[in-house]
DNA sequence: TCCTACGATCGACTGAGTCCAAGTCAAGAA
DNA sequence: TTCTTGACTTGGACTCAGTCGATCGTAGGA
């Protein structure tokens, strides 16, 4: 994640502690925190870190194309990280866990252009549902 | 959709003007509208219904199978009455106008076991993005 | 027609997220 | 090193979607 917060500087972001600790909370695989998460792991380093600046800095990170928003339900949006690596979702309905998963077809290959209503369609995301083992 | 109201009926469901309301709204294809523009439509028709009727209606709705809920970014939920021909959306990322569509192949498929982590899955949903014609 | 359990209503409440005015500070300039 | 400045952060008020619960109303069976 520290080139994370290189590619960042490059970018010409400022670079402060509340972006940095919001950067590293954001670090690793299969992390699929909500705001209020990352916001409760960074308070336990920088404490008087606000929502808004969490809030901020990752709507800046997912402008910037380094973190994915996750909607998988109406309750609140999850972050991912792991932007760099194409790759869809297993959502468990019980618990609400997610896991990373990589199928082995392309969805997009499979809508034809009769079905695309004249859109110019740019990305296909697929969201697996079930029960994880625990929930099962 | 008076096969709904039909249906309905016969699960034993209690007939009221504000339910019949609701489920008329819900008619058509390619109709997906957002629990408050579901209101404000059946409030033309019955001006004193009540927004937690129409959440209660939308969500007994939603129980019984007869309309699904898209949950396509982090705003509000939009109901779908076309249950009952399985199919994906294609949103556009400009307006967030929906299309139902239907790809040639089943993602389900595409996940293989070792993709599963122990989930028992059941349901891949596909979303499509891009920009419809008016916003292209 | 009457009765009553189920459904509708209203308003208060919650949770997620946004906005804004005022204060702070990172980093380039001197 | 110190100064300067505009970008960043803060806290709190606000919005929007949705839920809850007490109370009222009525569909439909007897």
């Amino acid at each position: 994640m520290s080139d994370l917060l290189e590619r960042l500087r490059g970018r010409g972001w400022r670079m402060t502690s509340q972006r940095r600790v919001v950067a590293e909370v954001l670090d690793g695989e299969h992390v699929h925190l909500t705001a209020d998460e990352v916001h409760a792991r960074a308070a336990r380093r920088l404490p008087e870190i606000s929502r808004a600046t969490v809030y901020n800095t990752l709507g800046e990170l997912v402008s910037l194309g380094e973190v994915l928003e996750v909607a998988t339900d109406g309750r609140a949006k999850r972050y991912d990280p792991n932007a760099h690596h194409p790759h869809h979702h297993l959502v468990c309905s019980g618990c609400g866990t997610i896991r990373d998963v990589h199928p082995t077809n392309d969805p997009l290959a499979d809508l034809p252009v009769e079905e695309r209503f004249g859109f110019t369609v740019s990305e296909a995301e697929v969201t697996y549902r079930g029960l994880c083992p625990d929930c099962a």
